[in-house]
DNA sequence: GCCCAGGTGGGTA
DNA sequence: TACCCACATGGG
C-alpha cells in the first residue's frame, strides 16, 4: 500500500476509535507558543500547571512576560521542570515573537512556511518540534510535528526506524499527505492521544490500542 | 524509591 | 558526524 493511503487508514482507525481531539490544548496562538516551550520533554500536566501560574498572575501576554525578571518568570514556570532553562528559552521566543510578529505568533502565517520555520529555528531553545508545533497549532501552517510518540508508533509498526532524523520523519508525512493544516493538526493530536494512552516506552500495550490491527506489521 | 514525560544545545573524540 | 550529558518537576 502506498504511504498516503496507509497514513489515511491509520488516521481513520484512530479517529474512529477516539473521536475529534480539539487540539492544541490552549486557548490562543500565544498560549500555544508558550506551551510548546514549557512542554519540552515534559508531561503535559506539569506544563499546564505552569501555564495556570502564568494565567493567574495575569501575565499571559508577550509584553507582560517580557517585563518580568528572569527569576520571576522561572518561579512561575517551576512546575514545568527545567524551569531556569525554560525561562531563558521562553524569553528568547518572546523576544522573537515581539519583534517579528508584533506579539502574536499567529502572524507567522503571513510568511511562506519554510521561511517562517527557518526564522523560528534561529531562536535559542526552539528546535524542530517546538517550531513545527508553533507553525501548525499557533499559526495554522501545514507543518507536520514529529514527537516521541510519533517516532515510537512509526517504529513499532515497522514504518520507519525510531532514530531516523527529524526532517526525514517530517517528510515521511508531508510527502504522503496533502499540505492540509487541519489534517496535520488532527493526525498529530491523535498520535499523541494514542501514544500516551497505549504506546508506552516499556511494554508495547498494543492490546486495546486503536492501531492494534493496523497495517501488516504490528506488535 | 524508581521510571517516565509532546526536546534542545553544548561538549568531546 | 556521532555519541554523551545537563537540564528538573510531579505523577504512577
Amino acid at each position: 500500500m502506498k504511504r498516503g493511503p496507509l497514513l489515511m487508514r491509520m488516521f481513520e482507525a484512530m479517529s474512529g476509535a477516539l473521536g475529534p481531539s480539539g487540539w492544541w490544548p490552549a486557548k490562543t496562538p500565544f498560549e500555544t507558543a508558550v506551551g510548546a516551550v514549557l512542554a519540552q520533554n515534559t508531561n503535559w500536566g506539569n506544563a499546564a500547571k505552569a501555564m495556570g501560574n502564568i494565567e493567574r498572575a495575569g501575565v499571559m501576554d508577550c509584553a507582560a512576560l517580557l517585563a518580568l525578571t528572569p527569576e520571576a518568570l522561572a518561579e512561575l514556570i517551576r512546575p514545568a521542570g527545567y524551569f531556569r532553562l525554560k525561562a531563558a528559552r521562553l524569553r528568547a521566543l518572546l523576544e522573537f515573537v515581539d519583534a517579528a510578529c508584533g506579539g502574536d505568533p499567529a502572524a507567522l502565517a503571513a510568511w511562506p512556511l519554510e521561511t517562517a520555520r527557518e526564522r523560528l529555528l534561529t531562536v535559542r531553545g526552539v528546535g524542530p518540534e517546538t517550531a513545527d508545533s508553533i507553525l501548525l497549532y499557533a499559526a495554522g501552517l501545514p507543518s507536520f510535528v514529529i514527537d516521541a510518540y510519533t517516532r515510537r508508533i512509526l517504529s513499532r509498526h515497522g514504518l520507519a526506524p525510531a532514530d531516523a532524523p527529524y526532517d526525514e520523519l517530517r517528510d515521511f508525512f508531508m510527502d504522503a499527505l496533502p499540505p492540509d493544516a487541519p489534517l496535520y493538526n488532527e493526525m498529530h493530536a491523535l498520535i499523541v492521544r494514542v501514544g500516551s494512552a497505549y504506546c508506552k516506552t516499556k511494554s508495547p500495550a498494543c492490546r486495546e490500542c486503536p492501531l492494534e490491527t493496523f497495517g501488516d506489521i504490528h506488535l
